[in-house]
DNA sequence: GTCTATAAGATGATAGAC
DNA sequence: GTCTATCATCTTATAGAC
């Protein structure tokens, strides 16, 4: 498959992006460096510039490449029948990822603490798959009939973060499990 | 004063270490060069090493700094009447840390979500101050009576953390104490 | 005990060959 | 359009002067 640009390079281009995502979830922002990168997508060190005019550029193809991920797990989930029904269902997607999350952190919630500091705009950027995520939960509470949806949305997304994050730094996959089960509760107690 | 191991050199030493602790947070461990702690400790860069062995033994002597102020946070906090009087004090800690969290996330949360990675025992060593807080919580439900202690302690401070990482990702104060504001209702529901 | 000068290594980025 | 060779810079760390 060939594209605008040139016989190949949309491949790689992607290849990059891919391996990227993964290493910076795996490594940290600032501690994978593009040989690393260029290394595990198969592409020569000095090539990634041709892609990719700065390294803030590649981060900022790894977090559309996240938000693209956000929105299609949301876009699965709207099968569900009911509004806590899917509300349970998005909790549960961090049960799923749990042992990545003790290992590395949950992949959405260190990339907006990672880039937290910087104010060139790469903040704002890093906090979109979240900001897809807590809007959709908002969704949800204000079609269970709630007019504090926003509060809602925030105190379960804070929850299911914050797992997350103990999770990680215990090294622990069952916090997780155990503070999800929790917040489904909750979700029934709304009900 | 003098100490030990010569003229002043505590007293450097101490600058160093609160420079530092300063620095890691509002740059992050990694991004923070030893040039600039430094820089704000009033002392030569070179120098730094004779103080400290590598820049990991800085960042050490920084968590067991932030790991004593949780301590000393957490004996305040003892003298309140009740238990639950003690988690409410707890929790509102972090609405007085708010415009701090907004920008710089909260000190002991991104301490251990940066480190998470390391494998080296620093990845350990930086969720002590969360660990702490974590074990004193517990004990706190255990005194109410509660057999499930551990579990609420951790629901508690998920709550808290995954609000602060939405508070810093969001820049906005307002997320932790509307959040925390709910966490007080719910520690008064189980009395 | 304190500090200056500098080494050693890595990283982001560029120029230019193919 | 693709890649190699290299630069300039920064950062940790050390050796040795005062």
């Amino acid at each position: 498959m060939t594209d605008s640009t040139g016989r190949g390079s949309r491949g790689k281009r992607e290849r990059l992006v891919a391996a990227a995502g993964d290493l910076l979830h795996r490594q940290g922002v600032l501690a994978a460096t593009l040989a690393q990168v260029a290394e595990a997508a198969g592409v020569p060190v000095g090539n990634v510039y041709y892609y990719f005019k700065t390294k803030d550029d590649l981060v900022r193809a790894v977090i559309d490449a996240r938000t693209g991920q956000v929105h299609e797990m949301l876009g699965a989930l709207q099968a569900r029948r009911s509004p806590a029904a899917r509300l349970k269902a998005l909790i549960h997607q961090w049960v799923e990822m749990r042992d990545l999350i003790a290992r590395y952190g949950c992949p959405f919630g260190t990339l907006a603490s990672e880039l937290d500091r910087r104010d060139d705009g790469l903040d704002r950027e890093a906090a979109k798959p979240i900001a897809a995520i807590l809007d959709w939960a908002e969704e949800q509470f204000r079609e269970l009939g709630r007019r504090d949806a926003r509060d809602l949305a925030v105190h379960l997304f804070a929850g299911v973060q914050g797992a997350a994050l103990l999770t990680n730094a215990f090294r622990d996959p069952d916090i997780v499990t155990s503070q999800v089960r929790h917040l489904e509760r909750w979700i029934d107690s709304l009900s």
